[in-house]
DNA sequence: AGCACGCCGACT
DNA sequence: GTCGGCGTGCTC
């Protein structure tokens, strides 16, 4: 009997073989019994007949679920590529890969379910005898057709529909979806505009590369018309009938990027981000697959989406850190573009205006082909950045007097002044305020992290630990002070400072609901407040034409933070905002308040622009071994009783060390992670260091089972993290 | 991860 | 005498 070999989604890195009558198409889902339960899984391989000598008695499969295989060769490929690189069980990469009602054994079909008005419905419409605003807006968005069940879904609330079924006004019926499998014949909806020379130079390159494999870096600066370039590059590409894929950070996804994409091509554009309901992304994953969708956009898992006739993938803001997965299979989307985008034979277009530095290095490694765009479109002007001196300046709030002044005399002509605090966890360092020396491990010559629970001192690097020194080691001052702390001085003092400037505060807390951002940034630009005090999210995808004065607090941190990508974030940070503010009647400025103004990068920073700092950062990266010049992996583990999670990592580190020197491999730790302490539970973590990726990639590889083996892997929640980029 | 089996403490 | 604590081991 033929036996088929099943990855199930359980956190064993084996699949599992069973037995069915006939053999079943790799790619297929199936239902089968697991111990005394019965799973969802897909099938990966065949063998022809039970092999005798295995010893085992297999179980047969309960239920195909699928006719056709749901998955196409290159979705296999890229999931064994994933298991194998991220050292992932097999059945939960495959889990994460699928669509959440495909891993639920749900039915693939072409029919959906739509809501439509029945004939009391459409008599209370016309004759508006519902007085809900809400409900008499859902039954007029059906007056016309039935709508499917995830767009109502998504635009009325279940109050609504519940009311409006129970009233017997609207019911649903099953539609079958329309296909659209050609756009090829698409009319352009807008002409497209004439591109500048910079930009016509980036689209011939990448369409003169014709249909191949190769990976394209585009970077230009915020205002240079990257966008412009997406939409020139794939109009051949739809043309060919061919589908393309486009990822966008989180934040990036708005109506308005589709938009823009729909209103040029006239075609359908289907969206896919984590907010949509598992119908609609299901429905959307599926019109790909089926080839009825020209254009797909979407968010880091986005880069599973399935496709018939793939013809380009495009990763735009590529630096971005949301498209690194933070738990579970932590894949890089962008990094599995690169495997994508080799394995369907098609181009890859990384765009930023501030590359990773990982992108950067392959670029200026001529591994990808390097496409600049350096010149804001419509002449828009730069804003200024200027470095302000704090060290021994009495702070207020935080604040310089000189920095006050330039606030107060932006806000005196009426303009937006906007506080932007760095809030992001880097690893604090201790700095003197008066001559800006960092405290520094003696052996590792790098600065200590301050950790607030001990109020000790720890060199992220080898480990050691010391008390918080009294005097700096250079001046002797008694003036030492931890970085990137008074943000709470901060937002309490500026209302004291400047108390008659209505001022507002932007931060993940502050915006929590669904368009309250929407409606803060409305109002900003309405210029109902003057003084704008906020964090990361304001310094992506949002314009403030208002805003002249842009001030930077807590650079020291970022600059001399454990985590070595600590200054590229801030760097990118500081040139995604800078190009934010502003407009060409308004040119704006920018302050970055610090203890070190001489620092290098720093410099090369403000005077030389982004790619210059870039480009210094590498040398550095260089210098120190650092990614992308060698590869890391990061095994952090929690559990309620810290000494148990040390003992184990001290385990792990000797497992890893034992295998070493095989690979070259250098470990630090066990060290504690920077939010020590997460829902009660103790953290830290491990860094594992190869010069080579191969190397790192086998020395993890001979030493997990190892670990996994070890009595006390069952009792502490740990994860193996490769290729990390944040090391909280 | 689930889920069962298994061997020691306080309860109807 | 049993209900239930969570340690240990297995899942084709």
């Amino acid at each position: 009997m033929p036996v088929v070999d099943v990855a199930v989604p359980v956190p064993l890195k084996q699949s599992f073989s069973y037995l069915h009558d006939t053999p079943v198409a790799t790619g297929v889902r199936v239902k089968v019994p697991f111990g005394n339960r019965t799973l969802i899984g897909v099938v990966i391989g065949n063998i022809e007949t039970q092999t005798e000598d295995t010893g085992l008695t297999l179980k047969s499969v309960i239920e195909v679920l699928d006719e056709v295989p749901l998955f196409d060769p290159t979705l296999i490929t890229l999931a064994n590529w994933l298991a194998k690189y991220y050292h992932h069980p097999i059945g939960e990469v495959w889990s994460t890969l699928m669509p959440v009602r495909l891993r639920k054994g749900m039915p693939l079909t072409d029919k959906l379910d739509a809501f439509t008005l029945t004939e009391a419905g459409q008599d209370a419409l016309e004759q508006s005898l519902v007085r809900g605003k809400k409900q008499q807006l859902c039954l007029a968005s059906l007056a016309d057709e039935p709508v499917e069940e995830g767009e109502i879904k998504q635009r009325f609330s279940p109050a609504v529909i519940k009311a409006l079924s129970e009233k017997a006004l609207i019911q649903t019926v099953r539609i079958k979806q329309e296909i659209q499998t050609d756009w090829a014949s698409y009319t352009l909806q807008e002409t497209t505009p004439v591109a500048s020379t910079e930009q016509a130079v980036a689209i011939a390159g990448v369409n003169q590369n014709g249909t191949e494999f190769r990976t394209f870096l585009l970077e230009g600066v915020t205002g240079s018309g990257k966008t412009e370039v997406y939409l020139q590059v794939i109009a051949p590409v739809l043309k060919a009938n061919r589908q393309v894929l486009i990822l966008v950070p989180e934040i990036g996804l708005t109506p308005q990027t589709v938009g823009r994409f729909e209103r040029r091509f006239g075609i359908k554009v289907g969206v896919l981000h984590s907010q949509m309901s598992d119908l609609a992304r299901l429905q959307v994953w599926q019109q790909s697959r089926r080839g009825e969708l020209g254009i797909v956009i979407g968010t880091r898992s986005a880069i599973f989406t399935p496709m018939v006739r793939p013809g380009m993938i495009i990763v735009d803001e590529e630096h971005d850190e949301s498209f690194k997965q933070q738990d579970g299979l932590r894949y890089h989307a962008r990094d599995l573009a690169v495997k994508r985008a080799q394995t369907e034979n098609v181009p890859l277009l990384l765009g930023s205006a501030t590359p990773s530095l990982e992108s950067l290095n392959n670029a200026l490694a001529k591994r990808y082909t390097h496409l600049q765009l350096s010149e804001r479109a419509g002449g828009a002007s730069h804003t200024q950045l200027k470095v302000l001196d704090s060290r021994d300046q009495p702070l207020q709030a935080g604040i310089a007097p000189g920095l006050l002044s330039v606030m107060r005399s932006h806000l005196q002509q009426g303009n937006q002044v906007l506080v932007f605090l760095n809030r992001r966890g880097y690893a604090p360092a201790v700095l003197c305020h008066h001559c800006g020396q960092t405290v520094d491990c003696k052996s590792c010559e790098r600065p200590f992290t301050y950790h607030k629970s001990q109020g000790r001192l720890q060199c992220h690097h080898c480990g050691a630990s010391k008390r918080m020194p009294n005097q700096c080691s250079a001046c002797h001052s008694t003036s030492l002070q931890t970085s990137g702390l008074g943000t709470e001085q901060l937002e309490q003092g500026l209302g004291e400072l400047f108390p008659d400037i209505k001022q507002v505060r932007i931060d993940s807390d502050a915006v929590r609901g669904k368009d309250a951002l929407v409606t803060r940034l409305d109002e900003i630009n309405a210029r109902k407040y003057q003084l704008l005090i906020g964090t990361q999210i304001l310094s992506k995808g949002h314009h403030f034409p208002h805003v002249t004065l842009v001030v930077v607090l807590d650079c020291d941190g970022a600059l001399f933070s454990a985590d070595f990508r600590a200054p590229e974030k801030f760097a990118q940070l500081i040139t995604q905002l800078a190009g934010r503010a502003g407009r060409a009647t308004k040119p704006g400025e920018m302050y970055i308040q610090t203890d070190n103004p001489g620092h290098p990068l720093l410099q090369e920073l403000i005077h030389n622009g982004f790619a210059h700092f870039a480009r210094h950062a590498l040398h550095e990266r260089k210098m120190a071994n650092l990614p992308p010049y060698s590869a890391q992996a990061v095994i952090r583990a929690e559990a309620n009783a810290a000494q148990q999670v040390h003992t184990f990592l001290q385990q792990v580190k000797q497992a890893f060390s034992d295998h070493s020197h095989q690979f070259g491999g250098y470990i630090a730790g066990p060290l504690p992670c920077l939010i020590e302490k997460r829902q009660g539970r103790f953290r830290f973590m491990l860094l594992l260091q190869c010069s080579q990726r191969a190397a790192l990639h086998n020395w993890i590889a001979s030493t997990l089972r190892q670990v996994q083996s070890l009595p006390l892997a069952t009792r502490v929640r740990w994860s193996l993290d490769i290729d990390p980029v944040d090391f909280s």
